[in-house]
DNA sequence: GTGAGTAGTTACCCGAAGGTAAGCGCTTAC
DNA sequence: GTAAGCGCTTACCTTCGGGTAACTACTCAC
């Protein structure tokens, strides 16, 4: 590891990198449903019209889609059990699990921007 | 099968408050370049140039939209000095770094999907 | 005055994301 | 047999995010 000097910010490389990583995560997790999708099915599985009960707005078509690509790069699982009639229940596999801290600093965001609206929109009026 | 405490879960509630927050936050905050834009601002202030070279791949159209966008929801302030040229340079806000937490979780499992993805090229070879 | 740099704007275009609505094959309940 | 629920699929359409490229207005250096 060679240190150069003329590198004006110390810990420029950190920056570079970080800023690749998260250009990254965002390739795979990008879109309107995708990530609340995710939680929604690491607290439980679920079956289609739970999901779609609890993601509120989001269509037959695009949850359809979404659950394809979720299960293609492995984050869920399309499990059919055998029951009468059957059940198919989509589950989060480990590799969504380790989403849980992302999840869970974006839930706290979230939680405090929406007070932080909520107190702007109490001004103006 | 109706059992008295109807909540058969018991957490819901929780469970239901994280993805409204979660859904809350994706609604600011989605988009391919958004996140990223901020961390690079909250890295260090920057004039435009500067940013569209650490985001290769935006456009000058779509970084002075997405600028004026967070510079409108106070993520970013935009501060002309009175040198000669005048320069402009974009701050990131008090408000961008409370995204902290986000975007550090966010970096950190993105690096970590990249090694997954590069194992997983390897094997298939 | 010519070229380069800064900070954008404008016009045009494309493709993908996503919404709407309808239908399908299956089964169970009435 | 008819309706209703489940798990989708299909066709159609709209919106918008985003790319390209050209251009502007200003300043500085040569």
């Amino acid at each position: 590891m060679k240190v150069v000097i003329d590198e004006p910010i110390p810990d420029k490389k950190q920056c570079v990198d970080s800023l690749r990583n998260v250009l990254d995560a965002l390739y795979v997790l990008n879109g309107k449903w995708r990530l609340a999708l995710i939680l929604s099915l690491v607290q439980s599985s679920k079956r289609f019209n739970e999901i779609q009960q609890e993601l509120t707005g989001i269509s037959s078509k695009v949850l359809a889609k979404e659950l394809k690509d979720l299960e293609l790069n492995d984050f869920v699982v399309r499990q059919v059990y055998s029951t009468i009639p059957v059940s198919i229940i989509y589950e989060a596999t480990a590799y969504s699990r380790t989403l849980k801290n992302v999840l869970g600093e974006l839930s706290a965001w979230g939680g405090q921007h929406r007070e932080r609206i909520k107190q702007s929109m109490r001004k103006q009026s």
